[in-house]
DNA sequence: TTTAAATATATCAAAAGAATACATTGACAC
DNA sequence: GTGTCAATGTATTCTTTTGATATATTTAAA
């Protein structure tokens, strides 16, 4: 009775797609995919070790290499039926949006007229840390050399996204430190 | 050695809120949750069950009534103490927002130039699934009665923020869908 | 009036995330 | 040179969150 545990997890397609572009340990598919898509796509290592080792049982990608003493690090490189597993997964007519939490938003909606004054400089806080991010990705360079041309368009939807989201948000808090000031004034 | 254990849950503050508005059970306070707040906040029962003994440990609520029978059911109730944990939360200034996962973009970020016509139609799922969501919004009623006076323009904040997502959304997919056509046809 | 569907309640396993542990390298003060 | 500290790299573990499922009850339908 060895029960297949079934894994409906989308990691193992973020890990492959860091795969395709580059061989890499756990820790550097980590990196690169919060240098690029922590926007939209965020891994832990809890999840991220524990795939790996899943996905070579699957023969979809296999070691690399492999450096020992001390601290051990391995790397992985895709294999064909791993890139075959992408382009399907990239195909296919199935996708999940989670949306995020927001903490802020969950105080304003239990909030009164007097915890206004308390609330202004929070969400100050909250635009500046938009501002910070919004500066991020007007500054993405999209020509650096190891984007491949083939698919530089395609990522350039995704940092449209992201400014777009960055900036419709700056717009919200405006209009929330208008309005809070307001009441806050008004006592 | 009876180690608390330490609770650094935002659910309690959510389901805090959710008793001030009106004593309640689990499946009350989830079902509130997912009516008013979802689109920043989401709780499931998983959360709300053990929390709900948790607070009820720490006196912030009470049991309010019990219908025992077959199914049971236990609606809750805030207390002063609760009330005051949850306004003292609204005004620390602290929060944590989470971005959420979206697939759709994780693929565009692996995808190469011959996906564009199989990630068109996903595209356009996403806009119409968009213009759904921003319907729901703007039919919203604010005057409705059960909302007290105090805190409709607060609460109007978070509306505010949802239409605006869902506005940029809808005008980022008229973008994408713009670009992956232009991708498509040109083979 | 039995059956089917919708609603209400709760539990539990899987996935995601946060915190921590430990190893290596490099830089700097002495 | 050498001891100390900080930064980086690697991985594990634990907690929180999510999702699926189980079970009971009520309502609607046939």
């Amino acid at each position: 009775m060895t029960a297949e545990k079934v894994v409906s997890s989308r990691t193992r397609h973020a890990i492959l797609g860091g795969l395709a572009h580059e061989a890499a340990s756990g820790y550097e598919i980590r990196k690169f995919l919060s240098e690029t898509t922590s926007h939209f796509w965020k891994e832990g290592y809890g999840q991220i070790y524990p795939t790996l080792e899943r996905l070579v049982e699957e023969k979809l990608i296999e070691v690399a290499s492999r450096e020992a003493g001390g601290r051990e690090r391995v790397r992985y490189r895709i294999l064909p039926a791993g890139s075959v597993e992408l382009r399907t997964w990239i195909r296919s007519p199935r996708f999940q949006l989670k949306s995020g939490r927001n903490e802020l938003l969950l105080k304003l909606f239990f909030a009164r007229r007097d915890d206004a004054a308390a609330l202004l400089p929070q969400i100050q806080e909250y635009r500046v840390s938009m501002q910070k991010t919004a500066g991020i990705y007007s500054a993405f360079d999209l020509d650096a050399d190891e984007i491949p041309d083939d698919s530089r368009s395609l990522i350039a939807t995704t940092i449209d996204y992201s400014k777009a989201a960055a900036r419709m948000q700056i717009e919200w808090c405006e209009r929330t430190l208008d309005l809070l000031a307001s009441l806050a004034k008004a006592d």
